[in-house]
DNA sequence: TTATTAGATTATAATGATTATAAAATAAGA
DNA sequence: TCTTATTTTATAATCATTATAATCTAATAA
């Protein structure tokens, strides 16, 4: 109880079990997941929690600046709860993104930043993650179990 | 006709007037538009186009590598007719997205890159446009407007 | 040139992610 | 404990994208 508190109460919103339970979620887990997958987890402990309330609440800790909010997947929206300044590597098949965490120092001159405010920088790193390489095999397998 | 075969066909799809107008669309464009944008620009030449056209040929053209699909945009997709690896700048506020030519030379370690085979890397440095830094002054006029 | 046809376009429906709305519930402070 | 601003919930609405199926056409070859 104190924990949370001391966790969470910096941010100057409720604190309420749903959102405990959302943030701890993410907290404890490196899968940058989506809100299906956040749903998925909470819902089990909380039965009747909608939909809207992960929505709500990710939107509320992303415009407080506590997780950040992905871009790598097109399909949907995936979460981060580290805010420190970290890079990713993108399976471009599977979509599982994985920290990486090498600083890499880059700039930008401003000649040629037509006249933007540069504020920093992500790097997406991109390839096969190993399962996904592995996959012919797999594949096969899968294939007959369901054909 | 001939420079649309020369620059087109060497994908081996049909050329359709569609496809040569949103190809031509897109390269003469530095905006990395969305769908709807090209769906409203191509619209005006071919009033009975569908949308579902303009779906149809931008997966395609992805698919044969002629062009790139961005994700900066969480809200939707963006479209890049540069296949050259090449970078990008942001604006977060307004989302227009802008080329950065310049070369990044950045390595990942494989000790870094649990198991993933690694090919490739985009930087997305983001900031804010001068047209949204000076929207302040701006804001207040429209919002006089409007209110 | 004409006929054939695989592949493309169109209209439209379906899906999936996300946001909006409004009533009911509750955390936080007095 | 009481009050109230916020949050949660249920649900509808919206927006982007994909799927379907009928119609059309670019490309090829007779
Ligand atoms: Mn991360
Ligand atoms: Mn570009
Ligand atoms: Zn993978
Ligand atoms: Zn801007």
């Amino acid at each position: 109880m104190k924990k949370d508190i001391k966790k969470y109460k910096l941010l100057n919103i409720k604190l309420t079990p749903q959102r405990i339970a959302i943030l701890d979620y993410l907290e404890r887990n490196k899968t940058h997941p989506s809100v299906s997958e956040i749903f998925k987890y909470v819902n089990r402990r909380f039965p009747s929690m909608s939909f809207a309330t992960v929505y709500n609440t990710l939107n509320t800790l992303v415009q407080h600046g506590r997780i950040r909010e992905l871009t790598m997947d097109n399909d949907k929206k995936r979460f981060d709860p580290n805010t420190l300044p970290h890079h990713h590597l993108t399976c471009i098949k599977c979509k599982r993104i994985i920290d990486v965490d090498l600083d890499y120092p880059l700039s930008l001159p401003e000649n040629k930043s037509s006249g933007f405010k540069v504020l920093g920088n992500h790097i997406e790193f991109y390839g096969i993650c190993s399962e996904c390489s592995s996959l012919n095999k797999q594949q096969k397998k899968k294939l007959s179990e369901i054909i």
